[in-house]
DNA sequence: CGGGAAGCGGAAAGTGAGCTACGGTTCCGG
DNA sequence: CCGGAACCGTAGCTCACTTTCCGCTTCCCG
């Protein structure tokens, strides 16, 4: 039994260039999905990959899967952009760093606003844990806005889903090329300040 | 030549029936692409509206065609807002109140939200044409506002479809039973008014 | 360096939704 | 009241996309 339970059944080392060609496929799900959205097609990414489709079904054991993993990459860099904004010292300036941030990136990175829109629940729930620590992140960043006084005291952590939502619609919903989103966004952040 | 042309070719009085089976199949479809949003069935909205499936390509030649019209009674809802707050005498009352009144619409049926996501171009370039009402009438109202120095004067008309957007986004991402939205509402008319 | 397992690729099966063909039915003009 | 045409419902075709299957290749370890 000893020698049997030598192998870790839940965690395995995986070779080199599958690791590689894991990491290929996930960056040409990401461009794939910023392009063409749900509708984006296996084969497309395994294309764009330089892999075969199965391949693409031996990392990933369906469409969901891969769908659930860009969502958790998201949130993670959304983590990482809030974590960073914490070392501003003006409490204001630290949760409008983490908005337009999150923006800028959403602007600059199709994927990362029509991931959302193109996951479904089972590919959201895959992102959980990870979202549990973004929305501490947040919290973090909303509390200290809220003791400085500089932030709206009726606008919650459960609000920055919503808000975050309805940024990243507003700005695919405005000409690319164009940066009038810049401007939503303040309004937006202005909104935000006490009345 | 002059009996051939009798009949109107351009413009036929479609029979009774016809007529009533079409504003079933409408109805019908608003209520699934409501449910479903751009995962909706053909099938589902035939079924729903108790007609065959060939009665629903007998008026509409495809899916795209349904969901045109589906975006043009939405434009045409929007228009009859913006329209009926012109009225208000309160320039900045009747601006905001046509974004409330918007949201509250949007948030009561999920069709009116859900309608935008689903429909591809050729479903928006179908309703162009009252979409240039629509404008014409949110010009008005935000004209007004901008007048009487209560709504800030870098937001213009081509802001109003990323806001609406924007909002749409939030208020479906938002739990439905409570109705935390209108406070977001709130916050983005406040970011609104002059700084 | 060689045995063996993990990984890879692409053809093909499976699946489901959009769309069409056609026989029966309902409605309007004379 | 009736002839003809517009209309309706069903059944199944088509086609695109996901998923699987299996022989071949590449890598790791002793």
């Amino acid at each position: 039994m000893s020698t049997a339970a030598s192998t870790t059944p839940t965690e395995r080392p995986l070779r080199a260039d599958a690791r590689r060609n894991r990491e290929k496929i996930v960056s040409a799900a990401r461009q794939i999905v910023g392009e063409h959205g749900e509708a984006a097609q296996i084969d497309d990414v395994a294309r764009l990959a330089g892999v075969g489709v199965g391949t693409v079904y031996r990392h990933f054991p369906n469409k969901e899967a891969l769908m659930g993993e860009l969502v958790r990459m998201c949130v993670v860099e959304c983590t990482a952009i809030a974590e960073q904004c914490a070392s501003i010292e003006d409490p204001w300036d630290a949760f409008a760093g983490m908005v337009r941030s999150s923006c800028e990136r959403m602007a600059a990175d199709a994927a990362m606003r029509r991931t959302w829109q193109a996951a479904d629940d089972a590919a959201v729930a895959y992102a959980a844990p990870v979202k549990a620590e973004l929305h501490d992140a947040a919290e973090l960043l909303i509390r200290r806005a809220h003791e400085s006084g500089e932030l709206r005291p009726d606008f919650t952590v459960d609000d920055m889903g919503g808000l975050m939502c309805g940024l990243g619609a507003a700005i695919d919903a405005m000409p690319e090329p164009d940066e009038r989103w810049r401007r939503l966004v303040e309004f937006a952040l202005d909104g935000l300040k006490p009345h």
